[in-house]
DNA sequence: GTCTATAGATCGATAGAC
DNA sequence: GTCTATCGATCTATAGAC
């Protein structure tokens, strides 16, 4: 069952590969302070001295699984097409694909171990928001400034527009999972909750003044 | 500087008020894991004892601090009005309060390190939102309601209504904060977030058709 | 209430032998 | 790479003496 000895050339990374994935999850579940390099040693069936050996340190690996966790998530997400189909439509895709991968327990949780260490970790927590967030962020802006120049979207920084509607997104919704008062949603309930968002960033929540209004 | 002996009458609430008060920054600090009870108690110079007497456990102690976070929090946020102002003053008035207090280092951390441990404290954690985020989403929804009723609000679920809200006022900068990416906002810099945030949350990010739209 | 002592357990990190 | 042992430190929680 265990393995000994030195891995073949191309095995070593597969083998780093299998530790981080274990160590995500466990970080995930357990925290940083709460979770012990035993710990993980034991789940992932390698030696604490393999772990020491290819990461240093508890922060270095916990650094590494934060980094992969969100790298994975920038490379799911898709860039909102601006040519090939309308504003509304290239958003609800864009909010489909987000909110389904936002939405994966790993992440949630991982990016809430993050937040609550950002303290200690300051360096980490700025590589994340780089790396991460502030990506999107930057290709929905310039998605937005298309739209803006096209006449279709309002005036206004697209920087703080893209960040208005990636919050828009998320909505209560993710709150209650943050706090794990909601089990993850399927995904036929992504597709309504992406639609009802879109639609309310897009129209605003004032009423048309071209109806009848006063009850 | 020690102090001895058992405390008049109403000195004890006042020192377990401030026991607490010590607790919720140093939790806010270093989160749950990180935190020893002797430095709590070496911080708020109460001994060891006492903190057990009081509060029984650890998990209690940090139970007792985030309830009074989220307990203050909540006691000092408006009701928005519905009688005596229009709309849009009535939802900037409350955001400027909202953010303000939001906003407060304190409050984001303690936050932030119940959501981290919302797993191995689920009881706190409903708690925390049914005594939180729901008593704040639920005035608000009728705040909506009302002006549903009077036809200046569009149609749909007004709690959804006020979740976006709320996650409108947050906006991307809430999360830079928790990050620690940028400092605490001056009370200057409250007002137009929130002006901002009310304005594209009532209005929509579209153009209004009846511009010179296409370039 | 205070102090100090301590039980019992766990942790990060290191090191030797294979 | 694996195993096991161990150092030194820290933690929660309890207990005795004042």
């Amino acid at each position: 069952m265990t393995r000994c000895g030195r891995p073949k050339k191309g095995e070593e990374a597969l083998r780093r590969d299998q530790l981080l994935d274990r160590a995500v999850r466990l970080f995930a579940e357990c925290g940083y302070g709460n979770l012990s390099l035993e710990t993980i040693a034991r789940e992932a069936r390698v030696s604490l001295r393999t772990i020491y050996r290819q990461f240093g340190s508890k922060a270095e690996l916990f650094g590494a699984a934060v980094c992969r966790c969100s790298d994975r998530f920038v490379a799911l997400l898709p860039t909102a097409e601006t040519e090939t189909q309308p504003l509304e439509d290239a958003l609800i895709e864009f909010a489909r694909e987000f909110l389904f991968h936002l939405t994966r327990p790993d992440l949630i949780r991982v990016r809430m171990q993050l937040l609550a260490e950002a303290q200690r970790f300051p360096e980490l927590a700025a590589q994340f928001y780089t790396m991460g967030p502030e990506r999107t962020l930057n290709r929905l802006a310039e998605f937005f400034a298309v739209h803006q120049r096209a006449g279709r979207v309002i005036d206004g920084d697209p920087l703080f527009i893209a960040g208005q509607f990636i919050n828009c997104l998320r909505g209560e919704r993710y709150q209650r999972l943050q706090l794990g008062l909601e089990p993850t949603p399927a995904e036929t309930e992504i597709e309504p909750w992406a639609r009802q968002a879109v639609k309310l960033f897009l129209g605003g929540c004032l009423r048309s003044p071209n109806r009848d209004a006063e009850t």
